[in-house]
DNA sequence: GTCTATAAGTCGATAGAC
DNA sequence: GTCTATCGACTTATAGAC
């Protein structure tokens, strides 16, 4: 809390007197952070993108996303780690409140259409969306890991992370198609 | 530490004067149960195992020893969240250590042959692998998030695990053969 | 080796003056 | 609204008796 007010240029009392508390401090920030990084994925679902420009839109759109707000991965990692249990409330708000009109659900409606016309092989949906997140997630939460394994590769570097949207997309895209 | 001790059935002095200190106690332990779980992945590499049982084994190991080890992601999760110079050191030495046959860059050599050999299409190795860690791990990271999207899934059930290799192996295999 | 007691420090929160 | 000063709870680590 005293590193936050330093950076606000305030102290601990003032910051205690606008947030209540550091959790409620801590709830907010994370609502809006969330936010940023999920909010404008609702594009990748139009009816107007085929089945390959929806997943290239969705995996591009994502990755750049947390690219730009890599604190967001942070924090999931925090609640998951501690139970789990605030992190299950503030998604159910976030993906039922108004001014978001994208949810996971809808993603899964998306892949279900595009296996019953023929244009992805049969698969479960579910998984295949757990897929998909895992490889655009996983990149950033590992990014210290895979620097000490193989010090020749940046994973937070603009010209890695346009590389690897790309294989993404080729791996699911061959993964899947009929 | 006092929960530890308590467990053990000593008290905090007793845990100090084994240990020296938290930070001690914390590198033995993360160490050995790294080491379980990478431990028997290097039967996956054998050279009797053709591409894709090679795949399948990693793919069934790797997802296993998770599966039994769990806390060693935590492990990893908070190692990461507070920088990463600690847990670049132990993998480090984890895979220089002698009683470790296993590497990623064994992995990266296997993975050449098997493009070279044309039993995959042109690809990096690096990437291949990274999608394929990827895919493995994501699933125990982001447990309670998936629950909280979709409750009618359990993704530490069993029975998810088991269905979750199977896929990750189809959309691999199928997004890699030539 | 094993314990009790406590030193020494950190951090969230609040009292109270202005 | 904004500050200083401080409380109170908690945690790692160690001193010292046995």
């Amino acid at each position: 809390m005293e590193e936050i007010a330093r950076h606000a240029g305030i102290n601990k009392a003032l910051l205690h007197y606008y947030f209540r508390s550091k959790e409620k401090l801590y709830q907010v920030i994370f609502q809006r952070e969330f936010k940023r990084v999920i909010g404008d994925l609702s594009a990748s679902i139009s009816p107007d993108l085929n089945t390959p420009q929806f997943l290239q839109s969705f995996i591009s759109t994502y990755m750049e996303r947390i690219r730009q707000n890599p604190h967001v991965i942070q924090f999931m990692l925090w609640e998951i780690r501690s139970g789990g249990e605030n992190v299950k409330k503030i998604l159910q708000e976030v993906f039922s409140s108004a001014e978001i009109n994208f949810t996971p659900h809808r993603v899964i409606e998306r892949l279900k259409q595009a296996i019953k016309k023929g244009e992805i092989r049969r698969t479960d949906p579910h998984q295949l969306l757990l897929s998909i997140i895992s490889l655009c997630i996983y990149t950033f939460v590992a990014g210290p890991i895979i620097q000490a394994i193989f010090p020749e590769i940046d994973p937070l570097d603009g010209s890695f992370i346009r590389k690897r949207k790309s294989e993404i997309f080729q791996l699911v895209w061959h993964g899947i198609k009929p």
